[in-house]
DNA sequence: CGCCGTTTCCGAATTGAATCCGAACAATAG
DNA sequence: CTATTGTTCGGATTCAATTCGGAAACGGCG
């Protein structure tokens, strides 16, 4: 029953039952990660799988948390570098990174957000879309010629959400018809492109 | 096990369960759509449902057809229309179309495509994914200019799955803090101010 | 209509995974 | 060392998915 660790051998077990989630996940498929096999991995007993999670679900929850913080922690650490930069490299840079530590392990986190995106569980894909936001905000900052455009909160959205779930898809697609490569790129050009000419525009026809 | 029906009688059990499947998962959720409830919808008895389904996952299925069929026949009938608009109006009327159909029933569809989105189950997606590139061809057909776009599949790819994915996924939060309308709006204005910003760049350095 | 082979329907029985629980095992305090 | 509290364990329980054996409805036919 969602018992709080105080022993550091608990902390182990906890942490150890995350990971076997990821690698359960990632060899056995959603349908045999049933909680004696996550256990098996972690080695250790059902039981105590219980101690520390209320059901499954909280497992992959846990899973979600683990991914969540290391993205975050990832964008954050390259945010100084990001501001820098022209929109085009921004994105292709920021992608690229988002890529590599969706690969990381053989692609085990890539293989639980693939089927993750979608459930309830995710009020944490809140969680990085608000620090998106925020990396906007700090770039925009940077780049105060941004800071015309009006619309930016729903630009803003598609952006994000746009992007997201399009490299989420494209990175799970056996063999998608189109290289990643040319998907970031894309990417950046779509956003970059919309940012000039919304700022042309508005040279032509200074707002009211 | 899995069999196919040769009376009328059989055709409207097969039915009957499929909408049964959309109405349990509207109104009691992914958890409690048990294969018990499903029948007690429909009317029918458990094992009935297994004489057409050889298990849950292909109700889910079949409820995934379902759909993919109506969304397949709204966009061809709207073809005709939509290739005679420019593309701001035409994105819109188009998701505006989208729209409507996954808000049907109080949000039947909608419920479902939202935590369907990721799974293995959708193959079905491509068949969508098709067609929109198909309406892609069809429109550059009636608009000769944007033949001259080359990077076309790629920028399709990004259109068709950023939009596709970002709609579901607004019209699937509680309250969200942008309308439908600016998202729409916002959707129109990217794509088309990429395909104008392009264009002009093709202009000013004509290709080699 | 009454009979027969076929199709459809059913729900009790089986199976297996999720979850619970209490005993056994470690750590820590005094 | 003993008491107390934290941790682990795996068998027992519960519940949903699936199977199965036969009942009921159908549709033609004499």
């Amino acid at each position: 029953m969602a018992r709080k660790p105080q022993q550091e051998r608990s902390k182990a077990t906890m942490q150890a039952i995350v990971e076997a989630g990821f690698i359960s996940l990632q060899t056995h498929g959603l349908a045999q990660t049933t909680t004696r096999h996550i256990a098996d991995i972690a080695g250790v007993g059902v039981g105590s799988l219980y101690e520390y999670f209320p059901n499954k679900e909280a497992v992959f929850k846990a899973m979600n948390a683990h991914l969540t913080t290391e993205i975050v922690a990832m964008v954050r650490a390259l945010m100084p570098s990001l501001v820098r930069l022209d929109i085009r490299p921004m994105v292709i840079r920021l992608l690229g990174h988002f890529r590599e530590l969706l690969n990381r392990n053989d692609g085990r986190y890539l293989k639980y957000a693939g089927f993750s995106m979608h459930a309830e569980r995710s009020r944490q894909l809140e969680a990085i879309q608000q620090l998106l936001v925020e990396l906007i905000m700090q770039y925009a900052l940077h780049n105060p010629q941004l800071t015309r455009l009006r619309n930016l909160p729903v630009m803003s959205y598609i952006f994000i959400h746009g992007s997201v779930f399009t490299i989420i898809r494209h990175l799970s697609e056996p063999n998608p018809n189109i290289s990643f490569e040319q998907l970031s790129e894309g990417l950046a050009e779509m956003i970059a492109s919309y940012a000039e000419a919304e700022l042309a525009k508005l040279d032509a026809a200074p707002p009211s």
